[in-house]
DNA sequence: TCTTATGCCCTTTTT
DNA sequence: GGGCATAAGA
């Protein structure tokens, strides 16, 4: 086990006299949590209410009393939330804080895992699945089994194993049961899809496969049952702070009770109505069982809302009323009044794409920010015909929905390389790489991984003599193929490395399949740029594949120009902008088309996601909603009506 | 007959 | 981009 050397943190005078603003920056809510000593603490916060600013003060406080940075766990949802309130929190003191823990469950999972690897039975150079490849190895298992039955096509698709997979770890529950309770169609076939399950956990034990619930799950393992990891970790962090509680699942209540069940220093902030990722397992009940879990736990609630206008914020409060289950606190907005949200009701889609767009424009005509507005969706397919009016009238937008950087083909296509040398196992990559050949498919690659994973030779050393099995078709490919993996194992370099394997090998196969395939070369290249300041492959891949919604490239494209947002409600959480467009507000898509009966435990989360959509909006909010589509009249979003007359105020297009 | 290649649909939300 | 049906190939 790694030793940290603890160093001592003295605050410079400088950063005392920053540091009596304190009281003056913050409002008696927000300081009271602020400067709370320790114990258990729960900040029940709402939309707006200063929440980042509250941990980021809350991390400058503790450190000007003496915490070493390094004591100090920092756990939010995404590793670029956690960046910020670390940079925001030195520059307050004046001082460092780059010591200090700060990340996603997984981001500090993986951190810990690689350090017990051995304990839990990995061997070196474990890869990590992203989600991608998490379905592929789900579908390979979901063939291997339905090869063996004959009623096999009644298998629900990998998607919807990994789905269910994955929801029943995260809840802690057995398969059976989420089965009976969430997929009640699928469970005839209950038996079949146990067993690919099954197969699925034993195949990535063997291949040195770790996904994304391992992850926690493995956390859980070393923290439970190992008394001395456990021991070790929660004396070191003195004191634990969780954004988004809301969100957190069985597993990651149980890691943070795990983390500070030494010192009992958790600070843990959320709201119930911004909780949006039960489909993953989050469940807002964890805010209610903590006081159960912490019995001594001090409740701070945080109302005073400064991001929004009466009006936005009436109508959001209005908006939330409906449902059942929730803590009820009203927000109150300190802000000026400014125009009550408009409900903009349109022809069509496109007839959406050109409002929205035309808006845009005057709004820039008028002088108005681009990086100040956000055109907000419930599912990304809705944001095409916007996209595509924005490039018309060259607007510059940033997309933060659907496939991420790292998820994209060529991406993972040029990764596989550098994945099959560090974890020679891995079949996924294999696979991968095998089927860019010409002439071998599914099968043919399936042969060939048989024959490479056959003891007593590694799979990297077999690979010379696997040409034999492919089809003559493939040969010189092959040939290419295999000199290029031997010149990979010579390569330390994560950089270098991808050179070699685009020179080498991809750089025809991209330019064969790809009709854009200059901007994936880009793109290949930039990324080659990126893993410079990587030294290690592994470290490099397992960062790529953890952060993978992060989008390293977006900063290093130098593209720093000024874009507005297109982005999914749910990756447009914790964030604000002066002009909000929800588009796409039609019962069948928000609600989804899936949504159970008004009052359904279902519609409630969809109508906290209305909430969180509203309140991202800090001067403007445009309700949009078309009246026809393709399949005729359809009807406005059962959540609109939900919102009292007289909060907003209708346009009429002409 | 087993495989690979291709064209045409549709698309929840994600660490 | 993924799934699925179907055409082409070996």
């Amino acid at each position: 086990m790694v030793l940290y050397t603890m160093k001592k943190y003295v605050l410079n005078k400088a950063a005392r006299a920053r540091l009596t603003r304190f009281d003056e920056e913050l409002n008696p809510q927000q300081l009271e949590a602020v400067t709370c000593p320790g114990g258990p603490m729960l900040v029940l916060a709402g939309a707006g209410t200063g929440k980042t600013r509250t941990l980021t003060y809350r991390v400058a406080w503790l450190v000007e009393n003496g915490v070493n940075p390094s004591n100090i766990l920092l756990l939010t949802f995404t590793n670029k939330a956690s960046k910020e309130m670390m940079r925001r929190a030195a520059s307050l003191i004046g001082g460092d804080v780059t010591s200090l823990w700060g990340g996603t469950f997984h981001h500090i999972g993986n951190l810990i895992l690689k350090q017990h690897a051995h304990a839990l039975g990995y061997k070196d150079g474990f890869s990590i699945l992203d989600r991608t490849d998490t379905k592929d190895l789900f579908d390979t298992c979901r063939t291997a089994i339905a090869a063996a039955h004959k009623d096999a096509q009644l298998l629900p698709k990998a998607s919807v194993l990994t789905d269910l997979h994955s929801y029943a770890r995260n809840t802690s529950k057995a398969a059976a049961t989420v089965i009976s309770e969430r997929f009640p169609a699928l469970a005839p076939n209950a038996p079949l899809i146990l067993d690919v399950i099954a197969l699925y956990e034993k195949k990535k034990m063997e291949l040195n496969l770790v996904d994304f619930d391992d992850i926690l799950q493995n956390m859980v393992i070393l923290l439970k049952d190992h008394d001395d990891i456990r021991d070790y970790y929660s004396r070191r962090f003195q004191h634990v702070l969780v954004d988004e509680y809301q969100d957190t699942n069985m597993l990651q209540a149980e890691i943070v009770a795990q983390l500070c069940s030494y010192h009992r220093n958790i600070m843990a902030v959320g709201d119930d109505a911004q909780s949006i990722f039960s489909f993953r397992g989050a469940n807002f009940e964890n805010i209610l069982n903590f006081q159960r879990q912490y019995p001594e736990a001090r409740i701070f609630k945080l109302t005073t809302n400064y991001r929004s206008t009466p009006q936005i914020l009436d109508a959001a409060n209005s908006a939330i009323a409906a449902n059942l289950r929730q803590f009820r606190k009203d927000l109150v907005s300190v802000r000026g009044a400014g125009e009550p949200p408009a409900l903009v009701p349109l022809e069509d889609v496109r007839e959406q794409a050109l409002f929205v767009a035309s808006k845009i424009k005057d709004s820039i005509d008028e002088g108005g920010a681009l990086s100040g507005i956000a055109v907000l969706y419930r599912s990304h397919y809705q944001s095409m015909e916007v996209q595509m009016e924005l490039t018309r009238l060259g607007i510059p937008y940033d997309v933060r929905s659907g496939m991420k950087f790292f998820e994209q083909a060529h991406i993972k296509d040029i990764l596989a390389y550098l994945r099959v040398i560090s974890n020679p196992f891995d079949e996924i990559s294999w696979r991968r790489l095998l089927k860019m050949l010409p002439g071998i498919g599914n099968a043919t690659a399936g042969k060939i991984w048989r024959y490479l994973s056959e003891p007593p030779e590694a799979p990297l050393d077999k690979l010379h003599s696997a040409g034999k099995i492919a089809p003559k078709k493939a040969a010189e490919h092959f040939a290419a193929f295999i000199k290029c993996i031997a010149q990979l194992r010579t390569i330390d370099s994560p950089s270098e490395a991808i050179d070699t394997a685009l020179r080498g090998s991809y750089e025809r196969y991209l330019f064969l399949t790809f009709p854009d395939a200059d901007n994936r070369l880009r793109d290949l290249t930039q990324l080659s740029q990126y893993a410079t300041r990587y030294n290690a492959a592994d470290t490099f891949l397992s960062e790529m594949a953890i952060q993978g919604s992060e989008q390293p490239m977006a900063a290093l494209t130098a593209d720093k120009d000024e874009h507005i947002v297109l982005s999914s409600i749910h990756q447009a959480k914790g964030l604000e902008w002066k002009t909000v467009f929800v588009i796409g507000l039609n019962d069948g898509q928000f609600p989804s088309i899936k949504t159970g009966r008004p009052g359904s435990w279902d519609e409630e989360e969809e109508r906290r996601l209305f909430y969180v959509a509203l309140t991202r909006a800090c001067d403007e909010l445009y309700l949009c909603y078309a009246y026809t589509s393709f399949a005729g009249l359809i009807r406005p979003s059962r959540f609109i009506k939900d919102i009292s007359r007289g909060l907003l105020q209708e346009i009429e297009i002409i």
